[in-house]
DNA sequence: TCATTAATCGAAG
DNA sequence: CTTCGATTAATGA
């Protein structure tokens, strides 16, 4: 999912300030709720999401992010903890440049730290549409909300060609359903001519 | 092909 | 809507 546009700083530049590779097997985690921020993460290859659990242990992904992408960079300009964990979802390759580095690196390249703002002003973004999706008691409402996103990101959005690379576990861990809900409703919108499903890819 | 993971379904709460 | 149980399809080693 590229849900957000986000910072992809030159790795050749990062290397420059001490940044150093780091690799992660699926599943393992690269930060957890309650660490300290220390580092700006930026991913090479492979697929990261951020969750948390509430009190039942059901579990709330709060972004996946892939590609070129930074996470978890919020924090870094707060002397706070981390609110949610970061977790590889496939085999992951990511550089990651000690705080203090990137803050230099920020304060030398002006251009590059008006990226940040926008990266960051993204993710407000991002959390506000989903935060007024999630308000809705409809789980049909959720879901499109969630769709329409992605699919607003999505460059290119005009038809209904856009693929959602979700699987229905995420989609409802995203929008607080159970799967069997995520899969009910989006045979309803199937219904409704709103979403196409060929071989179990939801296309949008 | 075997094993693991994801997607589905139906019934009950 | 969620939970449970069971099945089937898809994926990867």
């Amino acid at each position: 999912m590229k849900t957000i546009s986000c910072m992809n700083i030159d790795a050749d530049l990062l290397y420059s300030y001490g940044a150093e590779d780091r690799n992660y097997k699926k599943g393992e985690v690269i930060y957890r709720e309650g660490d300290q921020a220390l580092y700006y993460y930026q991913i090479i290859k492979g697929k990261i999401k951020q969750n948390n659990y509430n009190d039942e242990g059901k579990e709330f992904i709060q972004n996946i992010l892939e590609g070129q992408q930074s996470f978890g960079d919020s924090m870094l300009f707060l002397e706070k903890f981390y609110v949610m964990n970061a977790i590889a979802l496939t085999d992951i390759a990511l550089i990651r440049l000690p705080k203090a580095n990137f803050m230099e690196l920020l304060e030398n390249n002006p251009r590059i730290s008006m990226e940040m703002n926008t990266c960051l002003s993204q993710r407000l973004y991002f959390k506000a549409i989903m935060l007024q999706n999630m308000s809705s008691s409809s789980p049909l409402l959720r879901l499109k909300g969630l769709l329409d996103y992605l699919k607003s990101y999505h460059k290119g959005d005009g038809d209904h060609c856009f693929h959602i690379e979700l699987t229905r576990q995420q989609i409802a861990n995203l929008i607080g359903l159970r799967v069997e809900t995520v899969i009910r409703t989006l045979k309803k919108l199937e219904k409704q001519e709103i979403i196409r499903i060929e071989n179990r890819k939801i296309l949008y």
